[in-house]
DNA sequence: TATGCATCCTGTAGTAACTACAGAAGCAAG
DNA sequence: CTTGCTTCTGTAGTTACTACAGGATGCATA
């Protein structure tokens, strides 16, 4: 049986996150030694490193569950899945989009600061009205 | 003199997070009429504006804070303004890098789905050990 | 003048997904 | 037996708001 902590480092999900997930049920509630200290299984490591690759993928922790799920449901769950990971897709895509976007103004905005055509161009910019 | 509702039209921020701004003294306390409803100026809207155009742009409230006691000291901040920019700039190009590593993950876990290979590839991707 | 609706007030709690303690107890080695 | 590491529970803090509840005020119309 694997303590926490090693379950902590062999996962990749840090002791104070796996206990906030087993408090909040995103993973079940682990085995207890005599002591009453936290035991974990290989399946458990992979469980936690199925939600870590998930979580880095920045899936949110409903669509995690919901993977997980799909994930251990023998039937073929293959399309709901993709659909999950296409509407992640695209939610990225539009952040994406946003931050180029913010990332072109900013930089038009750092870039005035050198031209010395006033005190300071940037505030001007932040102050237009 | 404006009420809240009307600074919150003409500033585009809400009114609720204009309260919150006051009560976290990220503006300073607005004047009262006799009956207590707040009452605002055109400069008060202003910097209101300000604010809204520097969280637009991705600044945390700290930094807007820093943003605009520069804007109100009269002397040369201006280098002090293109460094909070130049930051900003900096953390806005890691996180588009980011994503875009995100995007590119995702887009092929995805891509798999249709190749019909396995039950789900994009569950034995997320699952793979 | 009455009434009704919009606007405003305060104060509190909820959001996402953790992270950071405090204070106590267990475990392993020397 | 002591030292130091790990773990336990429970609570509070993080970011920047957002969403009420319950009550007061202001303005226009009948």
């Amino acid at each position: 049986m694997i303590a926490i902590g090693e379950a902590s480092r062999l996962s990749g999900v840090s002791i104070e996150t796996i206990r906030y997930y087993e408090r909040e049920g995103i993973v079940s509630k682990a085995g207890r030694t005599a002591s009453g200290r936290r035991a974990y299984s290989d399946a458990e490591i992979s469980e936690l490193r199925f939600i870590k690759r998930c979580r880095d993928l920045g899936f949110s922790i409903p669509d995690v569950v919901a993977l997980r799920n799909l994930a251990d449901a023998p039937n073929n769950s293959c399309e709901t899945v993709e659909g999950l990971g296409r509407k992640h897709l695209a939610e990225v895509r539009t952040k994406l989009k946003e931050l180029r976007q913010l990332e072109k103004a900013l930089a038009e905005l750092v870039s005035n600061c050198a031209n010395g055509k006033s005190d300071c161009p940037m505030l001007d910019a932040l102050r237009a009205s």
